[in-house]
DNA sequence: CCGCATTGACTACAAGTGTAATCTTAAATA
DNA sequence: TATTTAAGATTACACTTGTAGTCAATGCGG
């Protein structure tokens, strides 16, 4: 999987929420979350581009810019390496961590509940 | 929360092992896993002593290193912020990327189903 | 048609990171 | 005791990252 640095993960996140943008939309969207310097946040999208997580077609003068990669295998990829690092790989320990530092809502628990439930039906 | 790197975070790992440890133990301890240059392992030793991750005292002509953070809450708080980067906060996506790509085991299932009658014991 | 604004390209630059080598000192060994 | 060795301290160095600035081309408003 890419590397991707902490900040491009933000601008690829912005990416993910619509797509194909242009620059300027993107900067726009990013900065509904916090302020972002357009220099800064195009010389990311063009990191994302050199490392390929990023591709882009031309669109009169401009570019209009969308991922390379899935959010969704990008996040699970991000989610196993995260758990090898800090607990042995096993997703449990995360949750169990979670729970003894009291940050378990009961919304958490029961959407919780419901994943399994819906794994019971498929795996049973 | 004080920032680690990922190697460092690597060497704090083998040190929440077994500590106190003398810099020469800790390394074999690291070889156990891939294999670490002495040299390599001692600088980031030193960095983590410098960002105060890990303190030390003197034991003869070396010395014997410590934790300074508590791996649970250094977890913990990694934890938070991976959930917040990716899935808005919230734990349950986490979980239902995992089953989705089925890479939920019963055993993580089983697991799972513990720390919620466990939570709900507590709190119901 | 021309200067201005916008976009992408290229450049900058310090701090952090991964990976080690060299220097210094003190201890262990021959 | 003279020497090799092992620890820590210091130094090295290229690459990445965060954060922008400058340059060049192009299309737009007047």
């Amino acid at each position: 999987m890419i590397e991707v640095s902490k900040t491009e993960e933000e601008v690829l996140n912005a990416l993910w929420q619509a797509h194909p943008t242009s620059a300027s939309e993107l900067i726009t969207r990013l900065n509904q979350t916090k302020p972002w310097h357009e220099k800064t946040a195009k010389t990311l999208l063009n990191r994302l581009v050199k490392k390929q997580a990023v591709g882009f077609e031309k669109q009169g003068r401009s570019y209009l810019y969308f991922p390379l990669i899935e959010k969704q295998d990008y996040a699970v990829s991000q989610s196993q390496g995260f758990l090898d690092r800090l607990f042995n790989g096993k997703l449990a320990p995360l949750v169990a961590g979670f729970s003894k530092t009291e940050q378990l809502k009961r919304e958490d628990i029961d959407e919780l509940k419901q994943i399994i439930k819906d794994w019971e039906q498929k795996n049973d």
